[in-house]
RNA sequence: GGAGGGGUCGCAUAGUGGUCUAGUGCGGGCGCCUGCUAAGCGCUUUCCCUGGGUAACUGGGGACGAGGGUUCGAAUCCCUCCCCCUCCGCCA
């Protein structure tokens, strides 16, 4: 949520963001009630003064007192009203991108800032992961349709300890080496959480939900995490924070219908660690930078060659104001797949979850700033390490840092 | 799921219709005192919204788990919901 204060005093910046972005809000709108509803603030506030003077008199006053508080009672329903709107349009109001976020349409103006590796050359003609993992009976895709229909797979015998494998790889990695500490959140979290995050209202579509419960499935760890420290004043000594958590991941993926049907690459479950830093405004710009780095260690030790992209404006998700993609090379179905999203949010996810910290002992408690990014989404990590060490056999060699994870050396 | 008890300013507590403008203790901050430290003494210490002022500053309103209601007036009375504790039931 941007600070309406922003949207008051710099109406043309907010909506040149947007513009970039290409996306559209209301904005005339939220500078039409903000106004209104301070002038009836004002209005209230004189007649709760007048009643608190008069109710001094008791007895004698009552009749006032009796007009008082229809009066009052009116307005306030009013103030609740312009208060519910106001809210509703705030929220789907997106960040606004830095100054340094190239300004683009969409995915095809994204900016390569650097790679690492070679995207590998096989002497022989590379298989995709679908037909590597049916071959070697480690990815069922029938029996994952019988069970829960498109879009589900199932992992067995080595698919699925190698997936297990990259699961407790990654978290050793930032536990034991980047400093992060972890986290197992719930999988299914309240409402007000998806507003915290930035999910809710806008993208309920792609979220499954029980509606007995009012339970929302997560999509990200990234979700939880947000909320971990919501409605609460942290202390500067605290910060910075850096968590990770491995979940499982749930999307409809209404929007993407018809896209990436094939393998393994986009299904409606999938397992993910995450990264999430609360941390200081001012070191946030470092932190996006560090949180990239981290990422990217993963892949590194795998010895997968990336690229990182700099999402320009019409990329950029609802509440970054910078983000890096990482994609790494997969030569089986012969592209850059995206394993990781590293984003800078600013203080948009904190002031929806109400998340503060106080500089000094007794200040005013500030807005902190979040980041957030894969280290690493699964599928796709397995796609890559499956596709990239493939052998004219159809065997795949394990990576060395997992081998003693996996217990094998070769899945064949 | 059933029965009972409870949710007050970081923590612990007081407060059962108007003197609560939410008290007290601990903790935190600033200062005094002091070979050093501790103790002691004094002052201070919740958050949000909003008005005036370039500003320093200053006026007003709201919040006692959440939301409604009763009343001239609600932390206090009533209703609904949430959470915690104890016991029972069920369960990995």
């Amino acid at each position: 949520m941007l600070d309406i204060k922003l949207i008051r005093e710099n109406p043309d910046l907010v909506k040149n963001a947007i513009e970039n972005r290409h996306d559209s809000a209301p904005i005339d709108e939220v500078l039409r009630l903000d106004a209104e509803r301070r002038r009836n603030i004002v209005k209230l506030d004189a007649l709760r003064q007048e009643r608190k003077v008069i109710s001094k008199e008791r007895e004698k006053a009552q009749e006032r007192g009796r007009a008082l508080r229809t009066e009052i009672q009116t307005l306030e329903e009013e103030v609740n009203k312009i208060d519910r709107q106001l809210e509703e349009l705030l929220l789907q109001i997106p960040n606004i991108p830095q100054p340094d976020v190239p300004i683009g349409k969409d995915d095809s103006e994204n900016v390569t800032v650097r790679t690492w590796g070679e995207p590998k050359k096989l002497d022989f003609s590379p298989l995709p992961h679908w037909t590597l993992g049916e071959n070697l009976k480690i990815i069922d895709f029938e029996r994952g349709v019988k069970l829960s229909g498109s879009r589900f797979y199932i992992l067995k015998g080595m698919g699925a300890r190698l997936q297990r494998a990259l699961i407790t790889f990654f978290l050793d990695l930032h536990t034991r080496e980047h400093g992060y500490s972890e986290i197992y959140p719930p999988y299914m979290v309240k409402r007000e959480c998806m507003v915290g995050a930035g999910q809710l209202p806008k993208f309920a579509e792609n979220i499954y939900h029980d509606a007995e419960e009012d339970y929302w499935f997560v999509g990200t760890a990234e979700i939880p995490l947000t909320n971990l420290h919501r409605d609460e004043i942290l202390t500067a000594e605290e910060l910075p924070l850096y968590y990770c958590a491995y979940t499982a991941c749930f999307r409809r993926e209404k929007m993407s219908a018809g896209k990436d049907t094939r393998g393994i690459k986009r299904g409606h479950q999938f397992d993910k660690v995450e990264l999430y830093k609360f941390v200081m405004p001012e070191t946030s710009n470092d932190e996006l930078e560090k949180l990239t780095r981290d990422a990217e260690d993963v892949c590194q030790k795998l010895g997968l060659a990336y690229r990182i992209r700099k999402l320009c404006t019409g990329d950029l998700g609802f509440t970054s104001i910078k983000s890096y993609d990482i994609d790494v090379w997969a030569p089986g179905c012969g592209e850059w797949l995206e394993v990781s999203s590293c984003s800078n949010c600013g203080d948009f996810q904190a002031r929806r979850a109400n998340v503060r910290y106080r500089p000094e002992p007794n200040a005013k408690p500030q807005f902190v700033h979040t980041l957030n990014g894969s280290g690493l989404a699964l599928p796709r990590i397995m796609i890559a390490v499956m596709e990239n060490n493939q052998q004219a056999d159809g065997s795949i060699n394990v990576p060395e840092v997992l081998q003693s994870y996996v217990g094998a050396k070769v899945i064949k």
